[in-house]
DNA sequence: GAAAAAGCATCAGTTATATTTATGGCGGAT
DNA sequence: ATCCGCCATAAATATAACTGATGCTTTTTC
């Protein structure tokens, strides 16, 4: 048994496809059917089952699959070791970003990591919230952010920044005239969401006191972005609710619709996630130091209070 | 990186010796040299400072060994999963056993385990608590015999059986006239105590009320069998207490003047304990039921309050 | 339902890697 | 100073990993 089988064989359980698994793994099919088998010969047992396409994994091989995953994770983290030994933070890294925060926060730490850490090659990825867990878990993602808190099992949550809901309510609104915003005042019905899928638009129903009554409406709207939302809303279609980041960048003119909620004010907590087993976790230090650092000069901290994205999406 | 590779470094670690480490692994010294150089290249750092006899493990080093040590334990558990699946019960299993039980408790299951089990190759050595512990921690021993609660990081204690103390009491003792004995009658200084380093002696003196007295008495004996102590006994040099398995062997004469205690008697409870990342724990399974129902006969269950084995000896 | 496509296994040949035997060199003991 | 124990190096060999070509089976397509 070797470590390179074990990866062999994670690489055919996660493509389902031997072809592919090679191509993924940069050697020939021929050289991974060889290695699985003769794994399979020393172990005695089938991983997979070749006989029908797609090919399937075994129970057996589920287990052994499990337990390889450790294993090369278990290796890899040797390599960390000696990195940490060596005050050497460097190489691949890949991130997940969910859609509502990326926009806003990726330019404001993006270069100042790649200049304080040159050798680290950051790949950033925008997924929802769900795609960004199961990439953590099963390895893909050396991290993640998104909102908290999730209290998925085997992931780590750290706190980044709490971003307060800022209210967009245009001129002639029900609420236009008042000064600051309780939650109370919303209803579920007169506010502009976000697709199904963004946990924004999760947190932000879990929000309403009203939500029950969110079906059997005559009209409803959803956008993806915050722009399309600022938009209808200035259509007299309704207010929005919007993340503090992401109403720097409105026109002078529309931050007049601007308004803050009475303290505490709902917020969302966004957290650096990643895998407890901390594989590479000098990078993940460095980034959250640098993010935290950053952010702590944008938002302006006041009372807060945390709104979960119990929908767990996005 | 490679799992031989691995297991080279952990015998050069184990036996600070290239040659006698590569002996023990079944190559010759060159491999051994070679494979560690290699991943040393690999990672780029120094595993092993070989400018001095005896060499030395760097500081980068021993954290690799302590991260190899978890990835070859948990790459042989695969070949667990697959003998769990195909529910096979075989191979080297390697126990350690008090010598205080040993000789009243191998004995007992040796014989219907090895029948029940007949492809477990059973390994059975004779060690103190305390060489059991180092032992289990490093995968010396894949599970070991001993009185407990020892409560050590990184152990499982499965209690096997309870074990009440008999107080063995001869002729013209103080305590003679007693039907039952209590705690409260016993005195550190009129009983026969095992050597230094048994833990059953640690147990008996943490039993004693007035163990402050230990030292500076004007004689004190001490054996290192049972059998000694009862004949010193039967010299009129005071009483000695036994566990109750070990009474079951004595002659016909000599158990009149075993003791009991007044319920709840005190006993020491033997466990079977192992690491907590249970490597071939289908075995220790098996291993403990066979014992546990073994066992179950031997003992009339009664009353018992546990003593600790304090000192962690034997 | 035949033909094409996709996908895994097998084979022979090659390359790379692990291991061995023989030997050299260095530190520590006598 | 010499010897001995111990690790490194070198060259040769054995073993294992990988590739390209090809064959066989299952699935898809028309």
């Amino acid at each position: 048994m070797t470590i390179t089988q074990l990866q062999y064989v994670l690489a055919v359980a996660e493509y389902q496809n031997f072809t592919l698994a090679a191509e993924k793994s940069f050697v020939t099919q021929p050289t991974l059917s060889m290695q699985v088998q003769k794994l399979e010969d020393e172990l005695d047992v089938l991983i997979f089952d070749r006989s029908k396409k797609p090919i399937s994994i075994t129970e057996v091989g589920k287990k052994i699959v499990a337990q390889a995953k450790n294993i090369v994770a278990e290796a890899e983290r040797i390599k960390d070791i000696v990195d940490q030994d060596k005050g050497f933070i460097g190489g691949d890294y890949t991130i997940g970003i969910i859609p509502t925060v990326m926009p806003t926060l990726l330019p404001m730490f993006l270069n100042t990591f790649i200049k304080k850490y040159p050798k680290v090659n950051l790949i950033i990825k925008e997924q929802p919230t769900d795609a960004l867990i199961r990439n953590i878990l099963d390895g893909h993602l050396d991290a993640g952010i998104a909102a908290t808190p999730l209290e998925i099992e085997f992931i780590k949550e750290r706190p980044l920044y709490y971003e307060p809901f800022v209210g967009y309510v245009p001129k002639n609104h029900r609420l236009s005239s008042q000064q600051l915003l309780t939650t109370e005042d919303l209803h579920v019905n007169d506010i502009l969401l976000l697709q199904d899928g963004h946990c924004f638009r999760d947190g932000v129903i879990n929000l309403c006191k009203s939500s029950k009554s969110l079906n059997g409406e005559h009209f409803k709207i959803e956008s993806g972005s915050f722009e399309t939302l600022v938009s209808l809303a200035d259509e007299g279609m309704g207010m929005t609710l919007l993340p503090y980041l992401n109403t720097l960048e409105l026109d002078q003119k529309k931050k007049q619709y601007l308004k803050q909620f009475k303290n505490p004010s709902p917020a969302r907590e966004i957290s650096l996630i990643y895998h407890k087993s901390e594989l590479k976790i000098q990078i993940t230090e460095a980034l959250k130091e640098v993010i935290s650092s950053i952010v702590r000069g944008a938002i302006a901290f006041q009372d807060v209070k945390i709104i979960s994205p119990l929908g767990k999406k996005n």
